[in-house]
DNA sequence: GGCCAGGTTCGCT
DNA sequence: AGCGAACATGGC
């Protein structure tokens, strides 16, 4: 096994802790990503073969450097530049979030989660794949559903390399999703509609029919129109697309529940002390969202990040009801 | 046990 | 266009 070490240099601010807990759920270890004892791990699918990605901290948030390693059989110079660059598409460090920080102060709502969450940076999947795989499985179920069925897909269709006596697992490949069919995803408990859209989905991109990674640099409204053609892909999914795997600003997941109601309680505040039988304000309808949405343009997929990553760190309701009712104890 | 989860499609008006 | 049901599963 071979290794080779490099550092990374993000764009200021950026909170390591907090982006490599953003992908992970803040929870050390979610399917194919480990982020424990300050090591963010992630198997890679290189050129040359499987590799395994550490990153670590070695600054801080306002002067951040990151020291990063690469393991892998055949490691050459080649693997070494794909993994560099493979390690900031997923963490994100090469984004500036100065922008979306001007917008963010000067709007009534957002400064409470915004500080809250002080350099959090936009986190990407490795391949549009794996984000339209996720988002399909994490359609209308529970978060704690949709983790059994990451980990199961993972464990039972992700290739593996042993590193140090431990096993990685990397995202399943489009290929082995497609060998799977419907009957193998059935097996592990995914409904037979995810099962025949995911199948789906994966045969056309192993086949070549469908690729999606060109998409980037085009309009977000047509990627949008092309992607709500494919069966299975609805708006929801298209902008969790552009957010998650395509690099598109101004992203937002039109009709989720989880946003609606934390919307709800970011501006019509979390009800207080008055009536503490009800704990949530009233969510927005997904008309209300998408409209109220659009103050944030071109910045929405910053700030869905920043909502969920509030929400996945457990920390939403203090920050709004912090920034609403400052100073105000029981 | 019933109801609901970080949606989408399909079949009705 | 707009509305309701079905979809599979686990937790409360």
């Amino acid at each position: 096994m071979k290794r080779a070490l490099f550092s990374i240099r993000p764009v200021p601010p950026f909170d390591f802790d907090l982006t490599a807990g953003y992908i992970t759920y803040f929870r050390g270890r979610y399917a194919t990503d480990i982020f424990e004892n300050g090591v963010y791990r992630r198997l890679l699918r290189l050129s040359g073969g499987l590799a395994l990605l550490s990153v670590r901290s070695t600054g801080t948030v306002d002067s951040p450097t990151l020291a990063a390693e690469v393991q892998s059989d055949g490691l050459d110079e080649e693997m070494i530049v794909e993994a560099r660059e493979s390690a900031a598409w997923l963490l994100g460090t090469d984004d500036d979030l100065t922008p979306f920080y001007r917008m963010a102060a000067a709007d009534p709502y957002l400064p409470p989660v915004v500080k809250g969450m002080h350099g959090l940076h936009i986190t990407h999947t490795a391949t549009a794949h794996e984000a339209l795989v996720l988002a399909i499985l994490g359609q209308q179920i529970s978060t704690h559903v949709a983790r059994m069925l990451r980990n199961l897909i993972t464990e039972t269709y992700g290739d593996s390399l042993v590193v140090d006596g431990e096993v990685y697992r990397a995202f399943p490949s489009p290929q082995r999703l497609a060998d799977a069919g419907i009957e193998g995803l059935r097996k592990i408990k995914f409904s037979r509609r995810k099962s025949e859209y995911i199948s789906d989905i994966s045969r056309q991109i192993a086949s070549g029919a469908l690729d999606l990674e060109c998409l980037r640099h085009q309009p977000a409204e047509d990627v949008v129109k092309l992607l709500t053609k494919i069966r299975g892909i609805g708006p929801w999914t298209a902008h969790w697309l552009l957010i998650r795997a395509l690099g598109y600003s101004d992203g937002f997941p039109h009709g989720d529940l989880a946003m609606e109601r934390m919307m709800g309680m970011l501006v019509n505040g979390s009800t207080d002390s008055s009536s503490p039988s009800s704990p949530m304000s009233s969510p927005m309808t997904s008309k209300e969202a998408s409209a109220f949405s659009e103050r944030w343009s071109p910045f929405r997929s910053y700030v869905t990040t920043y909502i969920f990553g509030a929400g996945r760190s457990g920390r939403f309701e203090e920050l709004v009801k912090g920034g609403h009712h400052p100073r105000r104890e029981a």
